[in-house]
DNA sequence: ACCTTTTTGGTACAACTGTATTATTAAATC
DNA sequence: GATTTAATAATACAGTTGTACCAAAAAGGT
């Protein structure tokens, strides 16, 4: 049994130089050359650690998804008034900063490169789908969501609503800064909400 | 003044090649030999029609968009009841059948394309914003609008919540049939419209 | 008939792609 | 220190890419 000193972190380190590549340019630009250029390594380390293309880009893609899936549950942690957590938890979902909207940019860029392929599957929506059915049971065991609502059409329609919010604060940054995307947020909740 | 036969002919039919291409292999098999061989052109011929390939995919999805302005300006022309007419033109946005499913994927695919790439910039959204202001306009200007609501978030929700939906419907065609889709749309009408 | 222009097919080329192979260095284990 | 393994670098290869070029064909006008 070898011991091997930092390989997982080696991984991370050039799934995360794979997803600045892709933020610079494109789904096109990910060859293994530019992705080893920006790892700082050759083309022989690259693959000494991802045996092909396609490992690196599933690997680095799940590096997202559970990035993102911490960053939620995180906030979901902390105690806060039912409505407040929902908002807090959907401003965790929509791209608001630098940071969170390169993770959606690669996540967008992955989906559609893959769309055409069909062996590997993505479960990643299933998460957010999920966690809008937690939010609206929740808003609804609290006593918080209004009473005559369909439960199923308004987990669908937050669920359409958050991630088309998401898409356009993606591909429209100017257009929408964060605090229009918590005033429609919080706009939407208070809508569905009681008072 | 050379009598051209069917130069835009020959255009439109490559461009649709290019979709079929685009759909089929994703945006990374849009190759020039890809398309010629779709088209069933050369290599020599279809660099006559399309100086270089850059040319060819703004071409292509100048028609997707042309398209799709053409069918929501077609179906706005119907003479309907104000909740009726918007709920159709709002399903026309949303891929329901393997034609406009069909032309979003496209879509994404291109945008997703060239979002790294700084010097094309792409208009096709505006017009679905504008479409949505509109929409809510006449709503409003019919009377049928709930008078307590913030007509500018309403629209940025109703913005928000249709292309989640249409995102939705492209990449879960399974999850979200039409009949679905017509449902949520006309429930998310009757939201915000008095009864 | 001739000539001009449009349209096509074929080929060539430099650049880039993913992958494979090899030799060499660094590290760990005995 | 010896030896086995991890890790790296360099190079090679076959295939594909966009584009350029050119000769042949088709079409149109005179």
């Amino acid at each position: 049994m070898p011991k091997i000193v930092n390989h997982d972190d080696r991984r991370e380190k050039i799934a995360r130089a794979t997803w600045q590549v892709i933020l610079d340019k494109g789904m096109e630009g990910a060859t293994v050359r530019n992705i080893a250029k920006e790892a700082g390594l050759s083309l022989g380390a690259l693959r000494y650690y991802f045996k092909s293309q396609d490992e690196l880009l599933v690997y680095a893609m799940e590096l997202v998804k559970n990035r993102a899936t911490k960053r939620i549950t995180a906030v979901s942690k902390k105690e806060l008034p039912p409505k407040e957590m929902a908002i807090e938890i959907l401003m965790e979902i929509v791209p608001t900063n630098a940071q969170t909207r390169a993770e959606m940019e690669v996540w967008l860029a992955f989906v559609t490169y893959m769309k055409p392929r069909k062996h590997a599957k993505l479960h990643i929506n299933d998460d957010i789908l999920q966690g809008m059915e937690k939010i609206m049971q929740y808003l609804s065991a609290t006593g918080n969501l209004r009473a005559e609502l369909d439960v199923s059409i308004e987990t669908e329609r937050l669920y359409a609503f958050i991630d088309g919010l998401a898409l356009h604060a993606l591909l429209h940054p100017e257009h929408l800064s964060p605090e229009q995307i918590r005033k429609t947020i919080t706009y939407h909740i208070d809508q569905i909400c009681i008072f």
